[in-house]
DNA sequence: CGCATACTTGATTCGCTTCAAAACTCGTGG
DNA sequence: CCACGAGTTTTGAAGCGAATCAAGTATGCG
């Protein structure tokens, strides 16, 4: 279950029905925007099922996906006035919501929530700054083979067969998976294409993707 | 006085003698490195003075600044059995060191404490963020613009003309300038000199810079 | 003064983008 | 069941921005 994984789950039972009094159950579409960057920011949650994206854009419409958010995965951000970065549901969704004053509140009254989310944005920062590591300096190939496997990461579940070969569905479209990456969508698709024609993946169809040679797409992402 | 915005500003009298019993003062030299990725965590720190980097590097040498802590930063990251990112001092630089796990229990102790760490690292996340929209989508003149206005926001003061004409010394080279924007040293140093000659900026000597238009910069910057 | 390091400038190359069009996917309705 | 059409993905050709390669010029320190 979501559950004790989330916020939610270091809490006792009586801080339980506390927050769960705050909350209210939420389904996104996919497709849907929860927030927009520059709103004023009214809510924060848990997200309980289905994939998000975080985004920036440049004032001329250049888009910047900063994050993905997975079953969970805290959502919002309390104590800003303004929403920062678009949150968009990249599949149907389902969420748990908070009013964001009640929520800082509650975090106020609740230490082990407040720490439990301190350690969840020291991951994300960590997080963050290894994909600027990607923008700044991975090559086309490097991107898409480190995204590829980062997915497999996220979505392949542990059913991970002896030769590593597992096959997901990604919840992202190719222009997605461009602004995820800081490349655009012809370039992601001939690195596609690419990894399938030597063997390191296959796209069996639409969004399908198998990894098929986990080592050598590995290698192919370099990294840290 | 840095006190005031560091973790320590945020404790009472008493809280505060028992922090500064774990906290050392510690000197580092201009290029001298705190703590180099994948050694074991041991310590966090405030920053009193000078500049320091965060970088991440790939295997094969690539290198990207991932952030830069300015006076009254926090320096480190608790929780983390690993240092993530190498930290590195830009200029000669002063800490107040703590070893890792006493700090740990001392913001388990002070909710204060913990709460204002919460929120510098939620800005923290905020600024990565923003970044990653930087490497991801801009050009390099956008990068170089943008990049100097952040360095006349930090180094600036609060000393600024009429005219919005400031100057002041960037602490990094120009190998480090391009390691924070993605970009290599021949190609900030053209940018640079594209702005000068457009007058945008001056660049009198050795690291100095003079903001002569700021307007115009911040229109090259583009930005969300 | 002389050497090492940092910075600028120029010529060329290359990876990625841009522009263009064909092929595929999938939901819908005939 | 298949034809249709909108949206998505793949593929191709050409162009461009930044990287690379290569000098040459400052800057600073012993």
């Amino acid at each position: 279950m979501v559950r004790d994984r989330t916020l939610c789950g270091s809490l006792s039972d009586e801080e339980l029905t506390a927050l769960n009094r705050l909350g209210r159950k939420r389904q996104l579409a996919r497709g849907e925007t929860l927030a927009w960057a520059g709103d004023e920011a009214v809510l924060c949650a848990n997200l309980l099922s289905g994939v998000l994206k975080l985004s920036a854009s440049t004032a001329d419409g250049r888009e910047q996906i900063v994050g993905l958010l997975y079953p969970s995965d805290f959502v919002g951000r309390p104590f800003a006035q303004e929403v920062e970065h678009s949150i968009t549901a990249l599949t149907d969704a389902e969420l748990c919501v908070f009013p964001r004053k009640p929520f800082e509140e509650a975090l106020e009254n609740h230490v082990r929530m407040e720490r439990l989310l301190l350690r969840r944005t020291l991951a994300a920062l960590d997080e963050a700054r290894a994909r600027m590591l990607m923008l700044g300096r991975k090559t086309a190939e490097e991107k898409v083979a480190s995204f590829l496997l980062d997915m497999a990461g996220h979505l392949a579940g542990r059913d991970r067969r002896p030769a590593g070969e597992v096959t997901f569905d990604l919840p992202l479209t190719r222009t997605q998976i461009a602004d995820v990456l800081g490349l655009t969508i012809e370039t992601v698709s001939r690195q596609m294409t690419k990894l399938k024609r030597e063997g390191l993946i296959d796209l069996p169809a639409g969004r399908a993707v198998t990894i098929r040679n986990r080592e050598s797409l590995q290698e192919r992402a370099e990294a840290a």
